[in-house]
DNA sequence: CATGAATGAGAATTCATTCAT
DNA sequence: GATGAATGAATTCTCATTCAT
């Protein structure tokens, strides 16, 4: 009734990375040890090392797992959405989704700080975020946006990363009330004369 | 000719601090242990616990120090702005003057993420952290924008926050080059017919 | 077109000693495990118990195969020799031929202390070395030394093994240059009467 | 009564060398760990790490002293003899002394197999043997080998490590028997014509 | 105010070995 | 004859913390 050896391997092996992904948000990256995932996931302590070289390969595979996973979904969205606005609202219904109580917020930001002490890392996420913010830009240059399309972009993927940021620590902010600032931000509405000052 | 004993331990004190601010974006909140903040200072390693009753503690002091020191510069710049758009070129001034090798943007959110799990922090960084939303939404009122200031601070702050962020993993990221969507964002120009698609 | 199962067994059980040859100068007797010795041969971790018991065993087999090889051919040769100066030379020859880089003198010293340790090893390990000696002292014999033949014959060893040992820490020993006082030691000039103090 | 906690320092630390300097010959310098010298020397495993940075740091310093101090008796001899033979005597009853069941041999000959392992300890090693050789190779000299006293002490040195090892695992190895080929070796007899052979 | 010694827990990692397949 | 998974103990080393001096 057991399951076949091979098969066995693979459960475990995806189980440590699960394990991986709830702690990184939860204790932060550098407080993820080898007992505590083998905790987590239900098996012994020594079988982490059977799978995974280091503790750091571990956390590598398994953020940047989650991470690719995190950003199909809406780069998908985008890729179908038939305007401007209708985009923009998937993206915001995208970080709405990303409930305060959720920790893929969290695990993102843990991520990217980890990067920056890990060049395995860093090279792998800097791809991932040169990857969306193209995505973006393309999305933008499709529906009108000629004249500044990569910046719009390069500001839009820092403050949709900046908004679950600030959302993780003050779970009242809410996506319903950005939704202006964002839309003026990606071209979707003119700026009335009045808010203009020089 | 030594210094008076009650200045020397005053002296030590602000070492220790110092030496936190410099590791914790060097290693990471949770890698940043008494001993290392020691040898950093220079001090044998029980002086720590002579001066903090935990490393948390002393991390926690050191961040929020540097955090209300971080965030002093621009608002004053901000208060004495004439204009929305001369303010908005010294919130950019700032985050340029972060350059990619200074760490302040790695502690400014090394602290967010601690914040999430020490109730201690994380109070205090909201406090300064509202506060920064209200100067900005105050300023964008003084100039004109009496729609969305709150909101507009708010997705204002999470910008520069990402942005930060985004350029510690990626030092090519040019200020310069989103001026032009944060101008649109801050409300400082109006959009032309062309880009609006809806 | 695979060679059969027997055979490949063999093959694996050659690979093995000849890992476990190469590693016992390298990283010293104690620090070779099973899995370095799999890895070095290129074979899964859990061949080795399949050949052999106990890494143990493993050691004490390849270790004896190896010096007992290393012990034949200077034997031969000195069995050869048609007298005394030849002879030496001929030892000296194979000392010279293992070159400071090569490991066979660390080999046999590795083998040696660790014969100390295990009972096993140091019987087959005495076995060969009163062998060699009896073959000395016999060879001395048969040219001319039927005083202290057998003493002679143990300080050569003895300094033989010396000289391997003391070359390995130390490359720039010559062996030319100790010609002299071992061709004195082995009998094959007089000394000159101004060398004698007493 | 306790002692005052400077000098419990200092002693601890005394404890901890000599506990290492019995283990290497007899578990083998790659198999003596933190916990079996914290062990040995009567102290909690963690101790071990405050007095030395790294297991490698005892066993080399440990070793050291030993091989200093071990040397230091014979050399002392060596400079008193009044003439030839007597210093000879005097190394032999050094070898002598240190007997079978006495490690001094042992720990001589891992600490030399380490030293090809360890560059700091090849250092110090080296500086030591070379120190010895010179020592030998003058007392040579001022008893009338002008000829070849550098290659002679070489020799001599060699052959007393060879001794000492082969003596550790063949206890019933005399040095009584040994004496006349030493003699000869270090020229203090003429050979008789009838021992040459060429 | 500061030091130096020690403690005991826990970190990552490696090990020999077992066993079902 | 060999493999892949797992186990549990042992390794070195680092840690926060305590305490007598």
């Amino acid at each position: 009734m057991a399951p076949p050896m091979a098969e066995r391997g693979l459960t475990t092996r995806r189980r440590l990375l699960q394990a991986a992904t709830e702690l990184i948000p939860e204790l932060g990256w550098g407080a993820v040890t080898t007992r505590k995932v083998a905790a987590r996931a239900g098996v012994r302590p020594g079988v982490v090392h059977y799978h995974f070289s280091s503790v750091s390969e571990l956390l590598v595979e398994a953020a940047m797992q989650f991470c690719r996973d995190a950003l199909a979904a809406p780069m998908a969205a985008l890729h179908a959405a038939p305007d401007l606005a209708t985009g923009l609202e998937q993206l915001l219904a995208a970080v709405d989704a990303i409930g305060a109580d959720d920790d893929t917020a969290l695990l993102i930001t843990e991520s990217t700080l980890a990067a920056t002490r890990d060049e395995h890392l860093r090279t792998q996420l800097s791809t991932v975020l040169t990857g969306f913010r193209a995505q973006v830009a393309a999305w933008l240059r499709r529906h009108g946006n000629d004249d500044d399309s990569d910046a719009t972009a390069t500001v839009l993927a820092a403050t949709l990363d900046g908004l679950l940021l600030h959302r993780a620590i003050d779970p009242a902010l809410a996506v319903d009330a950005v939704r202006g600032p964002l839309r003026r931000l990606a071209g979707t509405t003119s700026v009335t004369s009045g808010e203009q000052l020089r």
